[in-house]
DNA sequence: GCCGTTTTCGGCCCGACTGTTTTCAGTCG
């Protein structure tokens, strides 16, 4: 039973709470823990298995009754408390709750009264307009839910950071060409820097409220709009995602951001905290009775609240509220600290562009160097360099070290496989001619966690290997990652001096970023690597640096901010 | 169902849009 199986299971009681009309706080009790555990970097089996149920509910958000319901599960596999809650209620409603614009009163009477248990009898049931019938209910309705219906037969996931980031700069942009705009910005999970999406939010201050909403929905690429106001609209894009926009006034925008970056929990956390000051903090502002008393500025809110400010990537309704009213939120990380890249693909291997090109392009952005990293020879799909290749390559660099020469410094690098026994795909003679030697597993991924752990922690014996790639090899909504005993890696990779890598591909992203705070406090730092197979993928340090920040990694965790001198000498 | 240096019981955020209403419920953010 893993967490991410818990979190699905909570989910479902929270729904089907609903559903039942059941207290709204205890429904949130549900919803709350299960946020909680999705950026747990504890797998609740481990915890349950060393300390019991005790060990459980010193787990924030778990109380007795739940951890009896994980403990359950744990032992057995299942949930007599869910079983039952379905018995009591109407099949399938689960299905018609992921429809959009349906709810758990609509769900309810749908399969409490007229018996809907699939898709295709709701769809002949909303035609034959019997719905209408039901008071409070309408034509409209009817037909509200046919296009929920559709949607939902599209089945879409969650896009990843990397996806929706592009697309909600397009809207962006085009919204300030035809409107005039004083602030835009992405804002909820992109702002945060989730790993994946659910939809693109998109903050604005503009006076001409009106114009910007008929631009906002009118857009080329909108395919259906879901809601429009003056203060808020909806839109579902041919992209296969919902974007949201709010427009606010300026002297609103502090509290706006505020609301709109959440997460929810934060928000809901903040908002209490608010109330037990005798405030009251919504998007507009904080108030002290009918008194605005701030507005203008995120910090000002939190300042007024006794909070330090709590940077976006932290606000997780975690202890990030704690630690900021004991101000011990660190000064995270950011991205004018970042001096290079340390994974990069060339033409040598399975990348497009040859090395001067990428020197150029780092050049351009400023970087002080970047680590050429091509696969290695027994990833022969990959184009692995063999060892005359790589002599080649590194006699290139050297030239073009020197052309280049106090613009910026290549780094002789590789991503070594690491090999199912453990050891390196060249052998030491070889890796010691390289400055910078990361170790990645792209092969035999069916190990258990024992093998697998013990696979890599074999590859850290090598004096020459100073990164571990994207070490959970997870492929976002594709491929699941290898369960790995965390913990071992953390403490080797620290008394190793070995780096573990920030790959910051957007399937990827991996290490993730819940396990980079853990990792710090063993004292592991990190290499931020964007794994580019072409130059403009050098855009996606953005995300390394913000998977970073959610880790709470300062300047110091990251070896990207190093000078030159540092990083030479943390090579040796 | 969880939580607590004021509380172990009584609190638990607040608002926009839609469709159905003649005052508001439902859904979603
Ligand atoms: N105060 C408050 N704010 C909310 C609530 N629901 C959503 N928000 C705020 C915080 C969210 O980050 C923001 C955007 O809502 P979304 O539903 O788009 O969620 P978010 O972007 O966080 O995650 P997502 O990736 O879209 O699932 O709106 C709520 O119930 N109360
Ligand atoms: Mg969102
Ligand atoms: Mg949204
Ligand atoms: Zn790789």
């Amino acid at each position: 039973m893993t967490n991410h199986q818990i979190i699905e299971i909570l989910n479902e009681i929270a729904e089907l709470l609903e559903v039942k009309g059941e207290n709204k706080f205890k429904i949130r009790a549900y919803q709350k823990l299960s946020r909680f555990l999705s950026s747990y970097p504890y797998e609740l089996k481990d915890i349950y298995k060393e300390k019991g149920i005790k060990g459980l509910t010193e787990i924030q958000n778990i109380g007795e009754g739940i951890a009896k319901k994980i403990a359950e599960l744990i032992d057995s596999g299942k949930l007599t408390y869910l079983e039952e809650l379905k018995k009591s209620l109407p099949e399938n409603l689960e299905m018609l709750l992921k429809i959009p614009g349906m709810g758990p009163k609509t769900a309810f009477l749908l399969g409490d009264k007229f018996k809907i248990k699939t898709i295709s009898q709701l769809e002949k049931f909303l035609l034959s307009g019997k719905l209408r019938e039901v008071k409070g209910y309408g034509p409209k309705i009817e037909e509200k839910l046919l296009k929920g219906i559709e949607l939902y037969k599209k089945g879409e996931k969650r896009k990843l950071l990397g996806e929706a980031y592009p697309i909600a700069y397009k809207i962006i942009n085009i919204l300030k060409d035809k409107v005039k705009i004083d602030y835009i910005a992405p804002v909820g999970s992109l702002r945060r820097m989730e790993d994946t999406v659910g939809d693109i939010d998109i903050l604005a201050v503009c006076d001409d409220k009106k114009k910007l909403m008929d631009t906002f929905t009118s857009l080329d690429f909108v395919d259906s709009v879901i809601a429009k106001g003056e203060k808020k609209s909806s839109v579902h894009l041919l992209e296969g995602i919902q974007a949201d926009i709010r427009v606010f006034n300026k002297d609103e925008i502090g509290a706006a951001l505020q609301y709109f970056t959440g997460n929810k929990e934060h928000n809901v956390l903040i908002r209490e905290i608010a109330v037990k000051k005798g405030f009251t903090l919504n998007e507009y502002g904080l108030y002290k009775g009918k008194k605005k008393i701030a507005g203008e500025k995120e910090e000002d809110i939190y300042k007024l609240l006794g909070l330090s400010y709590i940077p976006p990537e932290l606000r997780l309704g975690a202890d990030e509220i704690k630690l900021a009213a004991e101000n011990k939120i660190p000064q995270l990380v950011d991205l004018k600290d970042i001096k290079g890249d340390f994974h990069i693909h060339s033409n040598y291997s399975d990348g497009r562009d040859d090395i001067e090109t990428l020197a150029k392009e780092a050049i351009k952005r400023g970087y002080s160097y970047i680590a050429i990293t091509d696969h290695s020879q027994s990833l022969k799909v990959a184009h692995g360099l063999s060892i005359q290749r790589i002599k080649e390559q590194m006699q290139k660099i050297d030239k073009l070290n020197k052309k280049y020469k106090d613009k910026v410094l290549i780094l002789k690098g590789i991503e070594c496989d690491i090999l199912q026994d453990g050891t390196l795909d060249y052998s030491d003679d070889v890796l010691q001619n390289f400055d910078f030697v990361i170790g990645s597993v792209h092969t035999n991924f069916k190990m258990n966690k024992k093998e697998m752990t013990e696979r890599i922690l074999k590859a850290m014996d090598n004096k020459y290997l100073k990164s571990i790639g994207h070490i959970s090899g997870r492929m976002i909504n594709m491929r699941e990652p290898y369960e790995l005993d965390y913990g071992a890696i953390f403490d080797k990779a620290a008394k190793n001096n070995i780096a573990l890598e920030i790959n910051a591909q957007p399937e990827r992203l991996d290490i993730s970023d819940i396990y980079i705070k853990e990792a710090i406090k063993y004292g592991v730092k990190f290499t931020i690597g964007t794994d580019a197979h072409i130059f403009e993928s050098f855009d996606y340090i953005i995300y390394g640096v913000g998977k970073a920040r959610r880790g709470w990694a300062t300047k110091d965790d990251i070896i990207n901010t190093y000078s030159v001198e540092k990083i030479l000498k943390w090579m040796k």
